[in-house]
DNA sequence: TTGCTCCTCACGTCACGTGAGGTGGC
DNA sequence: TTGCTCCTCACGTCACGTGAGGTGGC
């Protein structure tokens, strides 16, 4: 009898299921399976009904779990280190999820880098009109990195295939906008279609596109379509008697990540001054 | 005839499923689901044998579905974006991930600085011997927010609670470990069992235990056990001709989260001076 | 009696991973 | 013939969410 009395919701101060799950800001469902699974036990289960109730300092130990499961480590993993939990075994998973904290942390980064520059250039493959004529701009500089060399024989294809595997193979972020890099105007107009270099756009870029004043022209449709941008291009610099001298940059501004029709792509080619 | 001998792997230089799962750094059951799903279909499917094969400039689409699969986008809307897709619609998509992912980014670097602190308490609790003298010595300043005093005539399950839901309401950090609050020596003399506040030790606080001198004890067993440390630090006080002024902190070095037996709970007690 | 809370159990979901069993090209 | 790659289909997994159907206290 008193033992019965002892454990009565008044008495203890315990909280039921519903408090519990408002005050730990997880649902009810939740708390049900974590008990199924062994992971987190309420304080007190009524042998009559088999109501869950809660006791307030628990809410120490479930913040502790949810701060684990956010971080997504396994609910199995939890709940072996919760069952032979000591100061010395929290230590080291406190020290285990710090450095994997760090590498997600970093690659969040990446992916906010990544996000912010597609973002630019989704912006400004907008703004340009279909028919934009060719003009000489001071362009900012911008962080890239050089892919190597494309062998002479190389098709497109095979060169971007190579170019991907390099980039696995040096950590580039491939995720990046990727454009393609010609030495000069010569070399651009002899085979438009395959650049020399492949690079990625890449705020962490050891690499630059100088700042400076460029021709930049644009071009509508597929990827090695640039046969008739090329002649444009020297036939504007005749005609404005400027004298390109450094590399052309090709960068798709709207490409398979925007467009569906293909004839939509819009490459935006420069050629320094 | 010519058809067929057109789609050859060779003629169009296409990537078998092994080579692009390879080359975008996905499981071929990832690519096979994503497939089924309707969410990326290979280039081309070789009609005889079901056979699947990848264009290279589909390594860049794939790669932006893994960026957004990666920050937890779900499937069916990276589908449904991507069946619709237009330079404004996939700038919207960045838009919003962008402040997502800022949302993220603040949420890891609470867990962060959680398991920091964590850390440090733990270490603090497994370097503290079982039996530890009490002593003077000089503190470092500690960030905390302060919670609202506790009615007098309240429970310590009952303060604890409504620092809880206080908590919740003003947006303070429950992961944090919780300590309690005393004015004066005086007052925890009279009820060291329940505190006149409570606090949670976090970087980000605006409040303060200021750096200096203080009488620092150990106290072990359960919460609201404190009785015996109470007198203890009053009698060391008196015998070493000190005059406690400033209010009593508690913070548990070991509690549930490290230990599973209350009675090797570890509460660090001191008041300054 | 009415409403509310709680329960269990079964099934669905999301994004795959894992075989089993079979085909096809060099 | 042997090995390797590819296929489909079914089932498992993880961490729940969602009813259905029923109980229990005020």
């Amino acid at each position: 009898m008193k033992k019965i009395r002892e454990k009565t919701k008044s008495e203890k101060k315990l909280l039921s299921i519903k408090e519990f799950s408002e005050m730990s800001s997880l649902e009810q469902s939740t708390l049900r399976y974590w008990d199924d699974i062994g992971l987190f036990r309420p304080a007190y289960r009524n042998t009559e009904n088999g109501y869950r109730y809660y006791s307030p300092e628990q809410i120490i130990l479930i913040n502790f779990i949810k701060v684990l499961s956010n971080l997504h480590v396994p609910l199995k993993t939890i709940a072996d280190v919760s069952e032979n939990r000591s100061p010395e075994a929290i230590l080291r998973l406190m020290e285990q999820q710090e450095e994997l904290l760090d590498a997600q942390l970093s690659r969040l980064h990446a992916s906010y880098s990544t996000i912010h520059t597609l973002r630019d250039i989704l912006r400004q493959g907008i703004s340009i009109p279909d028919e934009q004529d060719i003009s000489v701009q001071n362009l900012e500089a911008m962080p890239i990195v050089l892919g190597p060399q494309n062998g002479e024989e190389q098709s497109f294809y095979q060169s971007f295939v190579r170019y991907c595997q390099y980039a696995k193979e040096n950590r580039i972020n491939l995720n990046n906008p990727i454009g393609g890099y010609f030495e000069s105007l010569e070399r651009f107009l002899q085979t438009p279609s395959v650049p020399s270099r492949f690079f990625s756009v890449d705020p962490r870029g050891h690499d630059t596109r100088a700042a400076g004043r460029y021709i930049v022209g644009y071009a509508k449709g597929y990827y090695s379509q640039l046969e008739e941008a090329a002649p444009r291009l020297d036939e504007f610099a005749a005609q404005q008697g400027l004298a390109p001298q450094g590399p052309v940059y090709v960068i798709y501004l709207r490409d398979e990540i925007s467009e569906k029709n293909t004839d939509n792509y819009l490459a935006q080619v420069c050629v320094a001054l």
